[in-house]
DNA sequence: ATGGTTGTTGGACAA
């Protein structure tokens, strides 16, 4: 089976890239972030003309995240338990062949002082208990998306410049080793521990992209029973370099069937 | 140190 996961940035503004991408890559899942659209307003004609079920979970303007399976999705879950008053659509998770797969767009966090980065800390406690519950339950299971949490120094251009930044703060990256000693396998970093500059955000600014001054903040997460059948985790970098792109760029995972 | 960009939206706000 073979998962993407890509935050485009609005589906609408990117619908020319995204199809082109799937025609190229052929994913079985796709997991989608920031759609920046309503549920009813998913171009999702596009997506189904192409062999894909969609299950999108949107909004007006902000965030949006969705799930695309050329598979049946099953159990669909829309969001996190622990807050009922948050109306953020910001996680989709379903079962697709036997495995939990979860699209999610975890709060940036930014700017610090504000409501803004208690709010991500505590929806990474409620990402926690959620995989600890899918652990018990004992599933296989994939959380992929964009996490706004760069791991490692060696995951950003300038890691004293982010220093005080909400992605890479040390309690953003101690929070994200919580989530990781449950027990799950960050995919990429496992398969290639010597990678640097293996960045899937570019900013649109100061010329990020042509400079390579990006993050790595897109990010597998696997059950072991899902890492045990890990082939491949790559970062395709050609969409973040043609017109009109998305400031993120997919991330492939291969699992044996 | 500031400003630099894109998207949604029709002035900021988010990233």
């Amino acid at each position: 089976m073979r998962i993407a996961t890509w935050n485009v940035n609005s589906i609408k503004a990117r619908l020319p890239n995204v199809t082109a991408w799937l025609a190229e890559a052929a994913p079985d899942v796709v997991l989608l972030q920031e759609l920046k659209c309503e549920t009813a307003a998913m171009p999702a004609d596009a997506f189904r003309d192409m062999g894909y079920e969609v299950h999108a979970v949107g909004q007006k303007t902000y965030n949006g995240v969705a799930i695309l399976s050329k598979r049946p999705v099953t159990d669909l879950v829309t969001r996190l338990d622990g807050e009922p008053e948050d109306e953020q659509a910001r996680y989709v998770e379903g079962t697709i062949d036997g495995i939990r797969v979860a699209s999610l767009y975890l709060p940036n966090g930014n700017p610090l002082g504000t409501e803004k980065y208690p709010y991500k800390l505590r929806w990474m406690d409620r990402l926690k208990a959620r995989a600890a519950s899918l652990l018990d339950s004992g599933v296989p299971f994939v959380l992929g998306g964009d996490y706004n949490v760069i791991p490692q120094p060696e995951d950003c251009y300038d890691p004293e410049a982010w220093s005080t930044d909400a992605l890479f703060r040390y309690e953003t990256r101690a929070k994200f080793r919580e989530l990781l000693n449950l027990g799950l396998t960050e995919a990429y970093r496992a398969l290639h521990p010597a990678a640097r500059h293996a960045y899937t955000f570019w900013d649109y600014q100061a010329g990020a992209w042509p400079r390579d001054l990006g993050i790595r903040i897109d990010h597998f997460l696997l059950s072991p029973a899902a890492a045990d059948r890990l082939l491949a985790c790559d970062i395709d970098r050609g969409p973040r370099g043609q017109e009109k792109a998305s400031d993120h760029t997919p991330v492939l995972l291969d699992l044996m069937d």
